[in-house]
DNA sequence: GACACTGTAACAATATGTGCTACAATTCAC
DNA sequence: GTGAATTGTAGCACATATTGTTACAGTGTC
């Protein structure tokens, strides 16, 4: 009962943010990637490589649409990690059923 | 009030995950720094960067102490976050003040 | 005094995030 | 329908970050 999967039980693996922010911010708020990325401050790139669910939100990324959007950086990091947690679970989970769960000392605090 | 520190006043920078790792989690555990590496799965120094707070807990990382100490790798992802946020925040502030706040198009659902 | 642990530092390998250039395909305005 | 703007990709380059390894000096401990 160790895993992360394992002890929050969650049947598919969490939407990348990008995917919100293209199907539903742009959207609502009238606004095509090249003018989006503008108003950002990043390249068009960058962002068609987030809104592809292709790269992350990063602090300094979700600081931006945070503010962009109005909403600030915390649901953006917070959906961001909910997908990396996935993503890192699965691909360490040899590695991290050798990781034996610690209990304290008798000494211990 | 855009900007995160003014959206959600904090006195002081959030402590690194790093700290909270040394001061309580490995002396409860009655853990030496090698000890807990060892379990780990990783090398001393790496251990060693994270408990002087030179290095940030990462998704990885957080699934590996999340896992050892027995409370999943969220509150160490949460806190590592807050500390990120803080310091990117503080150091694009500039960058984020020309940011402006995007309202909903008039057709906009 | 031998041994283990700690704090650092330097180096290398790998991976990541980002901007830029470029080009074909698509959409839009007139 | 022609021209302009936008989009989806790909490749390259640069800077930064994460991690393991090697090395060495300092600090216990028995």
């Amino acid at each position: 009962m160790g895993e992360y999967f394992v002890r929050r039980p969650i049947i598919r693996p969490p939407l990348h943010p990008g995917e919100i922010l293209r199907k539903d911010v742009l959207p609502s708020l009238g606004l095509s990637v090249s003018e989006a990325a503008r108003r950002l401050g990043i390249s068009r790139q960058q962002l068609h490589r987030i809104l592809s669910c292709t790269h992350p939100i990063t602090t300094g990324m979700a600081l931006r649409i945070g503010k962009f959007a109005g909403n600030g950086p915390g649901i953006w990091l917070r959906m961001q990690q909910a997908y990396d947690l996935w993503q890192a679970a699965y691909k360490m989970k040899d590695e991290l059923a050798r990781i034996k769960t610690a209990s304290p000392s008798v000494s211990g605090v």
